[in-house]
DNA sequence: CTTAGTGCAAAGTGTTTGCATAGGA
DNA sequence: TCCTATGCAAACACTTTGCACTAAG
């Protein structure tokens, strides 16, 4: 684990124990919290940390690409650490628990020539709704 | 047109100036407003349309299934009047620009039974992103 | 030593709510 | 008439910013 911190070490990204205590509450897989979940998890390991300082740090990270914005469309935004490996999101209706899915094949390949509109197309995000196990 | 204000009437929905000219500002083809826009073109045609009102019917008009609220993951949500048509959304990195588009085939289809971790699959949404021929 | 990161608190956005009044059915 | 929708303003939730201070490299 912790490719997330190795790989920024290895960006020259300058390393405070703030930073390194966001970078590791957001390793994992299957970890979406909000900022304010990062913020909590980050106080247990390091009381004096500010909210601000967890926002400019996920921020940063994601203008780094090596952490992705998930707008849920609940109320916060989720930040999700594997933007490295290309994933989609699969939602449950009932509690918000977020997975992380492979769908079989390249989204974009679905959308044809005649509806691009013109657009040079970058990727497809894809978000899966439906119920989990335990909500129904 | 005004399918929407034509569906809402028919479903017993209490007109009120206000809620007409909501509707009326939602209505059409490629429509992505957010709710400070909706309420931007609402004052003038009425005035003294307040913006709780048209947060307030936005999201009545949401939970009547009559229209789909887009997070576009920049800041406001935005409102999709198609809610009806089944479509997905194709959105320009440069500009925002927002365009409906339609897919070959059923997203969900592509995600396969060892991926749905036990879920019952409602749905899919699908965000194409690109640049629009204006920002390439 | 220099520059960038931090904490704090205040300001910004976007959205929701409580309550008295107006107006549709 | 009755009951719901409206307007207003205040409350809210989430996020960003300005500034003086601290610490990493």
């Amino acid at each position: 684990m912790s490719d997330l911190l190795e790989r920024l070490r290895m960006r020259g990204w300058r390393l405070t124990a703030q930073r390194r205590v966001v970078a590791e509450v957001l390793d994992g897989d299957h970890v979406h919290l909000t900022a304010d979940e990062v913020h909590a998890r980050a106080v247990s390991r390091l009381p004096e940390i500010s909210r601000a300082t967890v926002y400019n740090t996920l921020g940063e990270l994601v203008t780094l690409g090596e952490v992705l914005e998930v707008a849920t469309d609940g109320r916060a935004k989720r930040y999700d650490p594997n933007a490295h490996r290309a994933h989609q999101h699969l939602i449950c209706s009932g509690c918000g628990a977020i997975r992380d899915v492979h769908p079989l094949g390249d989204p974009v390949a679905a959308l044809p020539a005649d509806q691009r509109f013109g657009f040079t197309l970058s990727g497809a995000e894809v978000t899966y709704r439906g119920l989990c196990p335990d909500c129904r």
